[in-house]
DNA sequence: CATGAATGAGCCTTCATTCAT
DNA sequence: AATGAATGAAGGCTCATTCAT
């Protein structure tokens, strides 16, 4: 058997360089476990690395954190922009928004739940994160003048995007079902939440 | 001497027993340093004991989180349903509560994003969290009743937990004010919402 | 509920002082689990006391492991010479205390494994235990010279010891039956073993 | 540079590899100290390494224990074997085989201590230990067969292994110094009981 | 660029022992 | 004579990180 072979099967994959592999390993484990639930070794070999590739390329967990992250942050709200970029009515903008939104956090709830962790407990993490947030309320404040609603309060379209967050997580998580809730009720509240916003009403 | 008195041993040192002081150091090192910053040693010296103390009165770091989240709801939620019950009108009481669950929030930032991560990862916590949210539910749809609102759905008060709960976290641990966001705006939009859904508006 | 009776139970047996009640529990404890799978904690309140009273008694855990041996041997040890003494011809003689020592070593295998541990490692402890095997040999001695046979050398009385300490053992913990052998066919050879010993036989 | 050498990485220090070395400085620290009287990071930095060292090999002490017997067994009996093959009359065959358990059980003395005790305790141990002994009863069979002697029972042979096993303990503990008796004397009785068996004689 | 054995600080946990009552 | 909460040294084990090849 060869070498490359032997190294653990993920690696021949794409044209992905070392950092790209690594990184997708890392998020895929920081989703499932957390932050503290996967260790350097493991990501390095879950990628078809040994142990000190991983620091080669990253100078420590938090910067391979990090780094997945912004690759999903990426990612993810290139998805959004496009979404609203397609244009529509309102509605229809409004229930493809929540509905990304939902998925984006279905599909990584673990990373999320762990990132809100860090952001609480490592300045440079919020930093980060902070900055996202910031990218977000522009991105509604222009989807806002692009559908014609009224001027609107910078304050209400942070607490709309609180409530998209939360009540996504809720819904990816289980709790929503845990509390007997059905799924869909919950999403239309949101839509509802959303349209509302978007139409320039007191939300 | 009574039994109690003797009860003290060598530790009589203030009012409560051990597990309550052990439980309260646990819960500030939580709260400043999540649930991976600390360990059992320093939160035992931090409440005065030797690390083996800990253990006397502990299975492990899990179960002193579990008690600790365990006394801060109780603490807290006692708080609050005083402030519904004290009665007066639905603006009131939205003001008071947003208060409450504010005050609450700034104070405990660093457990609550901990238990959060932690709820992600750990069944019998989130188990435990769960419980509590049904709660929260339960005690909204009383408020709502009590003030003879329109009925309303739990998914509309379901939301307007989620609502309030990330909103208040955002002010708490800074992220409005890192957005150049009022805070007194973004309280305001809160209250708003909280009022408007206690008046049984379509939220 | 009285303190005495909430104690643990054992206590007010017979009128055996506190020292004998801790024995007679240390005993019990190091026979399963041996002297590292117990604790002085543990034995004093399987004995119905606290924690401190055992170092009342007791300088440490080597103490009474040290004083429940020499309770051992003084009770088990009476059975053997009253069986030597009750007298009957050889072979009587012999399959009585074969099936003596069989016995004790059945009820203290867990002790006696524990013991030989402690004896290759604690001075202290061998050097209680050489003494007991110097009264062995002693014993056998004078049984020899009862029954009128041959003189013999203590080498060859050693070396029986050897033997029936050691098959008891085997017996007692399993390991003969574990080989696929009878254990009544083991028991023979062992009484043959004895008989043509005592018989002053080359043994 | 071939890949065997490469696989030293930093530690190239002698022939052996990581695991062996660590085995054999495990098999030394127990053989003086016993099981519970050493710990894994003593004998990863008796071997010459971090302790982190030691648990990437072993799971856990027990299976450096086991570990450790094994090497040991496989040795040892592999001599025993070659004193049996050689050949010659029944009385070298006795001698050597006397000479070489005693020299084996001089050289493992704390070890083999420690290893009954563990018998008794732990069932993984037990297995491992049950099945060396099933080894040597059908290596003293085919010996008894080899020299054409009479058939003989299982049951004896047993009794026979467990008096050279214990009486060269005690030889090899100092017991039997301890007991005033000639070390030449007791070998010599060993060695006639050995020959006896061989010879088919009611041992 | 990659390897992977090795590192060692440090967390988790136990338990023999003490001491104020 | 007994109590039992408290002690703290020490052992078990992990994992982020390094470095010689």
């Amino acid at each position: 058997m060869s070498r490359a072979a032997r190294r653990g099967g993920r690696r021949a994959r794409r044209g992905e360089g070392t950092p790209d592999r690594l990184v997708a390993a890392a998020a895929e484990e920081f989703n499932r476990g957390g932050f503290h639930g996967t260790d350097s070794n493991r990501i390095a070999r879950a990628a078809g690395y040994a142990p000190g590739t991983f620091y080669k390329h990253f100078d420590d967990k938090r910067a391979i954190f990090l780094a997945a992250y912004d690759r999903w942050v990426t990612t993810e709200w290139a998805a959004i922009e496009r979404a609203v970029a397609v244009g529509g009515g309102a509605p229809e903008v409004a229930g493809r928004v929540v509905d990304l939104v939902l998925d984006l956090h279905r599909r990584w709830r673990g990373f999320r739940a762990s990132l809100m962790a860090l952001v609480a407990v490592d300045a440079e993490v919020r930093r980060f994160y902070r900055g996202q947030r910031r990218r977000q309320l522009r991105l509604l404040a222009d989807l806002r003048a692009r559908l014609g609603s009224a001027p609107g309060s910078a304050a209400a379209d942070a607490v709309l995007l609180f409530t998209l967050e939360r009540t996504c997580d809720a819904i990816a998580n289980g709790e929503v079902k845990d509390l007997g809730l059905a799924f869909a009720r919950v999403r239309g509240v949101l839509r509802a939440e959303v349209l509302a916003h978007l139409r320039g009403g007191r939300s």
